[in-house]
RNA sequence: GGCCCCGUCGUCUAGCCUGGUCCAGGACACGUCCCUUUCAAGGACGUAACACGGGUUCGAAUCCCGUCGGGGUCACCA
């Protein structure tokens, strides 16, 4: 088995498939493809970007997570060389050219075992058979004391040939490394030299007794094996460096370039995590029950179907369930904060905004536009091209969600009208498949429209979703915000009602029913009556036909619309109101 | 607490390696104004930072030391 030859660059994500894909996790997995993708060596090869799945932890990892995963990677446009195979929007992402597979950690526990074996018949490691208890009393022992808790290598005490015997018998026990005993440098693309003195490192465990090898020892076999060159990951694992170090050398193994990039961080400092979810859920809760007292932990189980237990374990922040904090979310109309990409492709972002925008934190081109201003917008292909690791920054950084929606913002203008429709409704499909229904049926042009009018308003998906409301109300009757109907209709002696019975026949004289003719007719309407703004008949018009003081331009509104509902909408407005 | 990393506007950052061109530039957010049929979008302008203290130097955001602050990590999780 050659999977590549020494000057071939290879880097890898390896997520383990323990849930979604981490907002911070797609940028390491951006970063690494980026790396592989702007890279050519001596004989012009690319580098390749692999993915491997750690499924050690045989109780949290489950299949469905893995393959969301890799969904959410190519969704993101991530694609990698070797790797499992996922068939994407007609194409196959993956496969194993270079024979360097299985890529699910859990099915290469034959080759593990063979070099614990090795280690454990050099002496380079050895079985310990205390229980995971024994070693947690002696932990909290040594934390009371202020001390810090290292391994005190009991098992090696226990002679030689009798460890191996009860270890071949089949005693419940893990295998530790024998530490090295001197200091250790660790060389790190970002960072620069990181010292550990001699002594920090404690004899950890490399399988556990489960069978399963630490994610220590498949990370340093795996990459191995699978020719890795280059290790690009977050800074939370730079601490454990030096270990892999420590075994690859243990093993006769060369060390990869490595390069730890910085976390990203929540607003107020925090880590971002799921739990946020169950937070802002929490606080929404709290605050309902706090302004109604009647709100009760009882009434809460009942309309939201859940168990008084859940409720209140929730609310005591016993339990942070993601799904209970999504019925809480519901239930109260908040918005929960998204940290996961399948988050944020629910609420309508874009893939090349995440892209981009993710970029930015922790690496930028230091390039300037024509205008000399600082280069911030790219795309993929961008990274592709340009990305170095010696523009990775060296401090955390605080996920700004403000930005992130401008960029996302800029990114729904940037698209054409009829890619706005298409993807949009690619988008409904997935997430909201009533609304789906309902703008697929639209004629074209009206769809087009529609967009025109979005586009400008929208920062996501989600929100041109939000705005397009009048959209889905029959022309029959919708609620309507009675302020505005308050304000715009029936305020003096209802002259907005009045004004309506006067324009419409205009309207339906017209024989051009596109938003240019009908803005004109307004205007003209408006100069004609000598009224001193075309607010005063703009505004009775909108809340007759979309029921709010609120809506895209009027032009577009009604020609999306369409004369008949138009008309029809005005009419059960005057009917109604105008007696 | 031990060990490790980091510290430029509220936020992301350019500049730092190779001191002077920086009384620090851009972007987002915020504010004011313009445009305007609502809401947006767009345009113009503005507020706002070198954590602190010592050195080195003719000169420091840039080099050195210390302090303080933030983060990570100390599992049979990854």
């Amino acid at each position: 088995m050659t999977p590549t030859t020494p000057d071939h660059l290879v880097t890898r994500f390896a997520p383990s498939p323990t849930g979604h894909l981490h907002i911070g996790g797609a940028r390491t997995a951006l970063f690494c493809w980026a790396f592989a993708r702007s890279h050519r060596d001596a004989r012009g090869r690319p580098g390749r970007f692999m993915l491997r799945i750690e499924d050690t932890d045989a109780a949290r990892s489950s299949d469905e997570s893995a393959r969301g995963i890799l969904e959410d990677l190519a969704w993101l446009g991530i694609d990698w060389d070797d790797g499992p195979s996922l068939h994407y929007q007609g194409r196959t992402i993956g496969g194993d050219e270079r024979h360097v597979g299985p890529f699910f950690q859990a099915q290469r526990r034959d080759t593990y075992d063979r070099y614990i074996r090795q280690l454990v018949e050099q002496e380079r490691a050895y079985p310990a058979f205390e229980r995971a208890e024994e070693l947690d009393a002696k932990r909290r022992e040594a934390t009371a004391k202020k001390q810090t808790y290292r391994y005190d290598r009991a098992a090696l005490s226990i002679p030689l040939p009798d460890r191996l015997r009860r270890m071949a018998s089949g005693e419940p026990h893990v295998v530790r490394l024998r530490a090295p005993d001197d200091a250790l440098v660790v060389h790190d693309e970002v960072l620069g030299d990181v010292t550990y003195a001699a002594g920090e490192m404690d004899d950890f465990v490399i399988r556990k007794a489960d069978g399963f090898p630490t994610y220590h020892f498949a990370v340093v076999v795996d990459d191995e094996l699978m020719g890795v060159t280059h290790v690009l990951r977050a800074q939370e694992h730079l601490n454990n460096t030096p270990r892999h170090v420590a075994l690859q050398r243990a093993l006769g193994f060369r060390t990869p370039v490595y390069g730890h990039m910085p976390i990203i961080m929540n607003m107020d400092g925090s880590k971002m995590s799921k739990r946020d979810k169950a937070r802002a859920a929490r606080k929404a809760a709290k605050d309902a029950m706090a302004k109604d007292p009647k709100m009760t932990a009882e009434l809460l189980a009942d309309s939201t179907a859940l168990d008084v237990a859940t409720v209140n374990g929730f609310l005591a922040a016993e339990s942070d369930a993601v799904e209970t904090a999504e019925l809480f979310g519901r239930h109260f109309g908040v918005a929960l904060p998204e940290v996961e990409i399948w988050d944020f492709r629910r609420s309508g972002y874009l893939p090349e905004a995440i892209v981009n925008f993710v970029a930015l934190l922790g690496w930028n081109p230091g390039m300037k536009t024509a205008d000399g201003k600082d280069l911030e917008k790219f795309d993929a292909a961008f990274l592709a091209e340009r990305f170095s690791m010696d523009r990775i920054g060296r401090g955390n950084s605080k996920f700004d969600r403000s930005k992130l929606l401008n960029f996302n913002a800029a990114a729904i203008g940037g698209l054409s009208d009829e890619q706005f429709a298409r993807r949009w409704l690619e988008w409904m499909l997935e997430h909201e498949a009533e609304a789906h229904r309902v703008v697929s049926k639209l004629p074209h042009d009206r769809l087009l429209l529609l967009a025109r009018a979005l586009k400008p308003r929208a920062k996501t998906f989600r929100e041109a979703l939000r705005s397009a409301a009048f959209v889905f109300t029959s022309d029959e009757g919708f609620p309507m915000d009675m302020a505005a109907v308050g304000k715009h209709l029936l305020a003096n002696d209802k002259a907005g009602v009045g004004v309506l019975r006067e324009f419409k026949p205009r309207l339906a004289a017209m024989a051009d029913w596109s938003p240019e003719a009908i803005t004109g007719a307004l205007e003209g309407f408006a100069k004609e009556k000598g009224m001193p703004n075309p607010g005063s008949i703009a505004q009775p018009l909108r809340v007759a036909l979309t029921g709010s003081g609120v809506s895209p331009g009027l032009g577009e509104t009604m020609a999306v619309l369409g004369r008949e509902s138009s008309l029809r909408r005005i009419e059960r407005c005057v009917a109604e109101l105008g007696a």
